[in-house]
DNA sequence: ACAGCGTATCGAATCGATTCGATCTCTGGA
DNA sequence: TCCAGAGATCGAATCGATTCGATACGCTGT
């Protein structure tokens, strides 16, 4: 209609190439009296080969991941980092109960960066090497070539468990993050530890375990104040076994596990020390300052969206270690004279 | 390498003509030999005129809208309706700043949700006017044609401050959301509000200053407990000036002014009633029971995806709108006697 | 008047799959 | 022996844009 041919239509829309105002203008017009919106993006993305999305897999369901703080903020953070090369995120769940393909077997994405690390999340990245994706796992286990953003998880959880074992303590509880997909709450038995796939919740738990091997350990269906309550509840109801300090994996568990205690009629830190890990800022923890190691989320985030951008340059991605600070807070204290350990 | 037509080969991965075994594993064993992991993405989104993404427009940036429970609730019921029909939600921030076009017009997407409704997000209703996608709007200004979701923003604000105004206040300040995509904060002057965009937070101002025509009114950049502390200082700090009653725009904001009035000396709600909006459970609200109206965020989400579900099966979609329930709390009460209007 | 050069436009191949109607083959029944 | 019908496979058109090398055109300098 314009009088031209379709390439320079084309050319007219992506503006790559010169064009005579004139032609231009005859174009715009033809476009508009033919209500052209402009190029079809599902064709342009196959031709370019290219579709400018990124898409983010998600260990557990998107429900978990958006209310867990430290997610949230390494997904804003990953958002910034990829602004130049995508359009936007593409969310998907990483459904267990998934019967079909995966979804991401489907999406037309130019990138993956997969979170945390199931055992489905692991098929994941199956589908993501065998498409010949560029891939960045962030604390999860990649196959090899595949960048990683990792988090010293087993080494902050020894700091912290130390710090409680310097404190006098020798007889606490543990609370873990959920094992599998499954997360299903309750004691953790060696059978129920054979089973585990999450990644970070075994590193954090073996951390713990160098120092105190034989803690008794209550895994929580999420990383939530409520899931604290309740696992705070099951360690320290019984006055008999009462743990004298609680390591939790997560800054929300251990508020959750002040709130059992307080609702216990115990006192933090005088008759029970709780340490969480993030370091996160959370609401609600009145008075206290959490014992707890802060993880520099948004930095996995950035650095998880830097790789990608590389990558998608042609430049190899790196594999990139980061490490957790301890902060000590009011929420650990030495045991009761009762309590302590009988002095050598 | 299998003998057979690329046809057959489609049919092969698509599985929706019967082949033979033989043939089929054939096919299979071919493809390994090849490195082949089944049909691209992009190609075939092209043929099919679907791409299984749907793309979720916030009004604001990416950041605040994961932080903020409503959103959070929203998007986890939105993502549940839309399962059948998309592998993802494609998150796209509607950014203030951009330059060039809006990432919305080059990602292929089947169908558009746009949440909020900045000026920004009314120029990507534009785009997907002009392309024809299906999109549904939550609680935004939406062109003809477009189905909405909206929530009974003004009534149900007008119902608390009622609320407020039968127990005998008369001086009440207002805290309200950010007025457009600049999020500044500060006092709400009439040009102010000549520039606002955002409707929602224009309409829940409107239902307040129903009842309260006059009251002084301050904006937050965001839906936080940290903007609501902000701005509950700015309005109650000076006490010659102290309004008896705060009406917040958000539970977030109203549990902010709390804590700005604890700060201050003041105890709620003998001192100061606050009220807020939502009906999320906020952590870390102590003993108060917030007085607010509960919104049904998760229908919201569930809504939307349930038209934009339709809408692809070529039905068309429709309008819905949803409203909410007051719920009394413990932090509204009659003013103190020496603030209460005079009896006639 | 012509070589030389820069700019605007065009042709045609290509990206990789999907799908429908047509063809082919094989089996069973008359 | 022949035909109908079911099931498997194939051909070929099509989805809509991008891009590179080639061509045409107009201008300048000598």
């Amino acid at each position: 209609m314009a009088g031209v041919s379709t390439s320079t239509a084309s050319v007219v829309f992506s503006g790559k190439v010169s064009v005579s105002e004139d032609t231009r203008q005859r174009v715009l017009d033809a476009a508009a009296e033919l209500d052209y919106a402009g190029p079809d993006p599902r064709a342009a993305s196959l031709r370019r080969g290219r579709s400018g999305i990124v898409a983010v897999v998600l260990g557990g369901d998107l429900r978990h991941a958006f209310l867990d703080p430290v997610t949230t903020v390494m997904m804003d953070r990953l958002t910034d980092a990829l602004a130049e090369v995508s359009a936007g995120l593409l969310l998907l769940r990483d459904d267990p109960t998934g019967d079909g393909a995966p979804p991401i077997a489907d999406a037309p994405v130019d990138a993956v960066v997969l979170i945390g690390c199931s055992g489905r999340a692991r098929s994941a990245l199956e589908i993501v090497r065998a498409r010949g994706l560029p891939a960045v796992v962030i604390e999860g286990d990649a196959g090899e070539g595949v960048p990683q953003i990792t988090l010293d998880n087993r080494e902050a959880s020894a700091t912290v468990a130390r710090h409680v074992f310097r404190l006098g303590h020798r007889h606490v509880g543990l609370v873990t993050l959920a094992l599998d997909g499954a997360r299903e709450r309750g004691p953790i038995t060696p059978e129920r530890l054979e089973r585990a796939t999450t990644d970070v919740t075994l590193d954090r738990l073996a951390g713990m375990r160098e120092v105190y091997p034989g803690a008794p350990a209550v895994t929580a269906a999420a990383s939530l104040i409520d899931e604290g309550v309740l696992a705070g509840r099951a360690l320290l109801s019984d006055p008999a076994r009462r743990p004298t300090a609680v390591l939790a994996q997560s800054d929300l568990l251990a508020v959750g596990v002040i709130r059992a205690a307080e609702e216990l009629g115990l006192r933090v830190p005088e008759d029970v020390s709780v340490a969480g890990f993030d370091g996160i800022a959370v609401d609600g923890l009145g008075d206290h300052q959490l014992t707890t190691v802060v993880q520099p989320a948004g930095e996995k985030g950035r650095l998880a969206g830097e790789q990608v951008a590389r990558m998608l340059a042609g430049e190899p991605g790196e594999t990139v270690h980061l490490t957790c600070r301890f902060r000590e807070g009011s929420t650990t204290a030495p045991p009761r004279a009762e309590d302590r350990p009988a002095p050598r």
